[in-house]
RNA sequence: GCCUCCUUAGCUCAGUCGGUAGAGCGUCUCACUCGUAAUGAGAAGGUCGCCGGUUCGAUUCCGGCAGGAGGCUCCA
């Protein structure tokens, strides 16, 4: 029997002198919010003792901590509802993720939408009974004979402390120092109804949960992450402190959804994706062709003014330039299959001559190092900066086509950027600081950078070259002064590359323009110049696009913008509204005087009545609604009405034309 | 590519327990001419994604293919 001593904790910064075997309840079991404690930095379940000398904070559950093991804890009770429902399924793995949490299970049949509806029930019936998490540490061997039903758990067991190995999500199983299960005890009879071999931690109970969770959707998805394996079930869900939270994160949805733009390219008329051309390959319509012309037109008078070159190249070549690059060794997959012409057969069948191998091209590079090397270069036309609008196609498989954000033919902004190896840094930093200004015009202008380095699998040239280049990227990166984010391995094979994330509206990030040294295209295409000393050098290449793909920059801009574009963009910039018929006249002049300063105007001579003509043109999303009736005739003025509903009445009609050349003109927001 | 689900008028969606279909919006016509988000009436519009099978008969059941959605894997 030992005597409780007295020990000292750091609590919230602050000494507390404390009986030994004290917990993070006993400390703040008075705050119904704090759900675990962080103790020298590790989070751990209120009911653990805590040792002498340690620093204790509260962890509440709104907080990002409590937000991830209120999700944690709500996935355990839907492992728990699932094998109530099913009691054949075996448990893969289930940890938080960001908004929710999701859970894996091995299954004969996969779950429906009324097994989620059923599942979510069940779980409020758990929720309800208050069921205690309590942690208990095991041996190896009490693991496993306690997880002799789970062959997915044995399989963590064996690759306990190797979670890097087993698979995202993985190391919330089995990623702590010792193995632990928790088990969910029931609160009235104290027994233990269901467990899962997990690190957690987790709430003291699974009231916190409340009603402020919910299942929304099911999938499949591989083992451990690797096609290879078996594809198990998936359930994901999501939970929030309280029901507004949760409510509030459904409307974030809801929003999002509303910005769709496969849906808003459909109601605005901007592009569809008939499937008589394929999976992938949209067509744009007059109105989304306005947009694309637009943001195409800005982009081609700001790469002349920054002194790029316009070249243009062929959709397709023979397979020859391909192996030249590598491509066909690194991305023959991401090829679409070639086509072989030319080929001529004897009349036996055998073969006379032997035909050859066309590609469509994936990527613009190796043509335009062509262009580089139709002559010979002096050091005195580098840096030379080659752009394109050029179409590449990319057989994308089939299941991860998405609108415009992934297709197979696309249009990228695509400049090949050779320079000398002391040119480079400054290179970079102009290329950076261009693209980022000119992302500024289309309207993002919150930005993270990622910073993307070698594969260590996947790469080719040497060490010394890939240190050089990722420095000088590094070096560029901080520079901006943005917040630059590693991206280890994540570099193609022949260089590493700046990325460009941009936050939209709603605070979703896109990852936007990317910068990319390589070393390899010059290598493999032998490409030179003269240097002032005679000798023959080779150049440095940076590749950069800043839409990446046209059709995926239009994508984001239309959700960035929920489909009501900046007047600069927007298909039709003004619409003329009538009060009545007889004001036809009137609006036509005032609407051939914005066409002739290059406005987008027209009439709406519809025989709608007026106030439908107001919900028409606000449901095109037109920037500018021109209205004119007597009293606005008879002054020589119109009224304006603005997207937000706002109005400005009686306005001349000298002030309304400048008004709106100067919005467009000026590309405001 | 893999898993689950889906495909009916231009769009959004009903419907047929197997007997070839309906609404709203949009379109067209006529009437109405109205001051800030829906005037009324009428009409047109569909071999129910495509191909095959079962059946007296298939939009409905079965199979294949195509396209789509959500995931997984992938994304130069």
């Amino acid at each position: 029997m030992s005597v409780p001593e007295n020990i000292t904790l750091i609590v919230d910064g602050e000494e507390n002198v404390v009986t030994t075997g004290t917990t993070g309840a006993d400390l703040f079991g008075d705050r119904r919010d704090v759900v675990v404690v962080r103790v020298d930095g590790e989070l751990k379940d209120l009911d653990q003792p805590i040792p002498a000398g340690a620093e204790v904070e509260p962890v509440t559950i709104a907080s990002a901590d409590g937000l991830n093991v209120l999700r944690h804890s709500a996935a355990h009770v839907m492992a728990q509802a699932v094998q109530q429902l099913r009691p054949d399924a075996k448990l893969g793995i289930g940890p938080y993720i960001t908004d929710g949490f999701y859970f894996d299970f091995d299954v004969e049949e996969p779950f429906t939408p009324e097994d989620l509806k059923q599942l979510e029930k069940s779980m409020l019936k758990i929720v309800n009974s208050n069921q205690k998490f309590r942690r208990r540490a095991v041996s190896e061997d009490e693991a496993r004979a306690e997880m002799a039903e789970e062959p997915y758990k044995l399989e963590l067991i064996g690759l306990k402390g190797a979670s890097d190995e087993a698979g995202e999500g993985a190391d919330v199983e089995v990623g702590g120092a010792e193995l632990t299960i928790y088990d969910n005890v029931d609160a009235r009879s104290g027994d233990v109804v269901w467990k899962d071999l997990c690190r957690g931690p987790h709430l003291p109970n699974t009231k916190l949960i409340s009603n402020a969770y919910a299942l929304t959707r099911s999938a499949a998805a591989y083992w451990r992450g690797s096609e290879k394996n078996k594809q198990l079930q998936r359930i994901y869900g999501t939970a929030w402190p309280t029901k507004d939270d949760l409510k509030a994160y459904q409307e974030r949805l809801a929003e999002a959804e509303r910005r769709d733009h496969r849906k808003l390219g459909s109601e605005l008329d901007l592009f569809s994706f008939p499937d008589e051309l394929g999976s992938g390959l949209p067509v744009f319509h007059p109105k989304g062709g306005i947009i694309r012309k637009a943001m195409e037109d800005y982009s081609r008078q700001r790469h002349t003014e920054a002194g790029y070159e316009f070249v243009y190249t062929p959709h397709i070549t023979k397979g020859h330039l391909y192996e030249v690059s590598g491509h066909l060794d690194w991305y023959r997959d991401g090829m679409f299959p070639p086509m072989h012409v030319d080929a001529e057969l004897n009349e036996d069948g055998t073969v006379r001559k032997p035909g050859q191998d066309y590609y469509l091209k994936p990527m613009n590079c190796p043509m335009h190092t062509l262009i580089y090397r139709s002559r010979g270069r002096s050091y005195r036309e580098l840096p030379l900066r080659l752009f394109e609008f050029g179409s590449v196609y990319r057989y994308e498989k089939s299941g991860v086509i998405h609108g415009l954000t992934r297709v197979r033919g696309m249009t990228q902004d695509d400049a090949h950027i050779y320079c000398t190896r002391e040119q480079m840094k400054d290179e970079l930093t102009g290329t950076l600081n261009f693209v980022l200004g000119l992302l500024k015009d289309y309207g993002l202008d919150d930005f993270y950078l990622e910073l993307s380095t070698k594969d260590p699998e996947k790469f080719v040239g040497s060490d010394e070259l890939w240190e050089e280049a990722t420095r000088t990227l590094a070096e560029v990166a901080e520079a901006s002064g943005l917040e630059l984010v590693p991206d280890p391995g994540g570099a193609a094979f022949y260089g590493p590359k700046i990325s460009v994330q941009a936050k939209d509206a709603i605070g979703r990030t896109w990852q936007m323009s990317t910068i990319q040294l390589d070393f390899n295209t010059p290598e493999r295409f032998g490409i030179e110049f003269q240097a002032p000393d005679g000798t023959r050098q080779r150049p440095v290449m940076i590749h950069r696009a800043l839409f990446g793909s046209v059709e995926r920059f239009m994508a984001v801009l239309t959700e960035h913008y929920a489909g009501a574009f900046p007047a600069w963009l927007a298909p039709v910039q003004v619409v003329a509204i009538p009060v009545a018929e007889t004001f036809n006249d009137y609006l036509f002049d005032v609407v051939d005087r914005l066409k002739a300063e290059g406005i987008r105007a027209e009439v709406d001579i519809s025989s709608d009545r007026f106030p439908k003509k107001i919900r028409t043109a606000s449901k095109d999303k037109v920037p500018f609604v021109l209205i004119a009736g007597g009293e606005d005739a008879e002054a020589g003025a119109v009224s304006f009405r603005f997207r937000d509903g706002s109005q400005d009445n009686g306005v001349p009609v000298d002030e309304a034309v400048r008004r709106i050349v100067e919005a467009v003109r000026s590309r405001a927001k």
